[in-house]
DNA sequence: CTAGCACCTATAGCATTGCTATATGAAGAG
DNA sequence: CTCTTCATATAGCAATGCTATAGGTGCTAG
């Protein structure tokens, strides 16, 4: 079982679990089946890690490293908030292309009891909020920001993480980080209270959509294509 | 142990399974436990239930009927979007009053793997949001609105919910709340430069018709011609 | 009334889990 | 050579989810 080459116990410890860790598709990795995988007796885990949770958060640290890591590669845009873009899209990539670790980062959550790397993570969001907010980019106090989009962002990568490989779409996370970003910047203020329309016919959205259409022309479909949409839209358009 | 009144062995078990996760501060429920306090054996769990999971899943949706009898509640404002907010509200109530259970539905994602809770929320939440695209307040796809605003609510329980009761701020959920309800409406545009306001419109006509052809079906074309026309508005929707 | 039948519950126990009391080995200090 | 200290192993405990099997209990058919 154990192919590792011959290192100290305690790294073949860790190599051991994250390999379990990546490949159980989130099932719980038993303390028999990491220290067998090792090489090694019981006793030696919880000699260097003391209880499981020890060892999965050496585990974990080892991956926020790279986390931060994968971070601090960006380089300063010297605009703060497309900084703090960056970030959101670094941590959904995180969590996507390692899941596991991410899960036992972010994906166990108890009441009253916020868990060590929620911090980690939102001090390092912190120092690129702070910025914002210095440059006078920022619509809230700087904390407010943070837990907002670290609330937001870990939803949307949880989410994304639950979802089928198949059908993520990524879109989800530009959209929802655009939002919360634009919420607390000062670049551009939310407008609340606006005036619906009422109306929610077929023929008055068909009108709508031909008058629209009329002053601008998209390009997703082809001439041929959207003179019979046009044509169809009249029909529409005549009665219900 | 078991103080319950002579109640079905069914009943005594779904009601201990509710005051033990109650009182359990988040911590797992053994099966031992419940069946100790609701007076039975272990088999008659696995009778009724197959499995823990079962039982759990009975609870839950016992839990989450309150929450959407709490949702239905609320009638309907005339203003799709605002029924959103409540919706939200309610959502971030619900996790806040009953953690244990809310942590039960929401709080273990595995990956590639969504649970149904997450399903029923989003089909509870797609109908408020269809009304609203019905009426012309919706920015982008239904679908896209819904995940997007489940994906921030949920990540704003959780974090709610992992803080210490005290230090609790709900400015945090209003704040998200209303960005990520902003970013999918038509109501307020969001200065964003990727979309300019022509072709915005454009495509709010276009959600909306889409969303208005769902709930009625005209005469006016024949079904190869309904198929094509609606493959095209598709496309117009997904904006250039 | 009784025999059969379906449903529900209990006895007892298995396999797996995280973890540990205790002992054994090796390596340096005196 | 002895003694201490660190690291690993032997063996096993208590708790977990779950089950093979058997025993009631009530209803219907004869």
């Amino acid at each position: 079982m154990s192919l590792d080459i011959q290192l100290p116990p305690r790294e073949r410890l860790l190599q051991a679990a994250v390999e379990l860790l990546a490949n159980s598709d989130g099932a719980p990795v038993s303390t028999r089946k990491i220290t067998e995988l090792a090489g090694v007796t019981a006793p030696t885990l919880y000699h260097h890690f003391g209880d499981k949770e020890g060892l999965f958060d050496a585990v974990v640290a080892v991956g926020f490293e790279q986390y931060v890591a994968s971070e601090m590669d960006l380089a300063p845009t010297g605009k703060p908030l497309d900084d703090v873009r960056s970030m959101w899209d670094q941590h959904v990539r995180f969590g996507i292309e390692q899941p596991h670790l991410y899960l036992v980062m972010f994906g166990k959550v108890r009441p009253g009891n916020r868990s060590n790397r929620v911090s980690e993570a939102e001090a390092l969001l912190r120092e690129k909020i702070d910025r914002a907010a210095e440059s006078g980019h920022l619509n809230v106090p700087p904390a407010d920001a943070v837990r907002s989009i670290l609330a937001a962002n870990i939803g949307v990568t949880l989410m994304l993480i639950s979802e089928p490989e198949t059908e993520r779409n990524f879109e989800l996370s530009d959209m929802t980080r655009d939002a919360v970003i634009t919420a607390v910047s000062s670049d551009a203020g939310i407008a609340d209270s606006a005036t619906p329309v009422e109306t929610s016919s077929v023929v008055v959205a068909a009108i709508a959509l031909n008058a629209a259409l009329e002053s601008s022309n998209p390009q997703q479909l082809s001439n041929t294509e959207m003179k019979m949409f046009l044509e169809w839209l009249h029909r529409i358009s005549k009665d219900s």
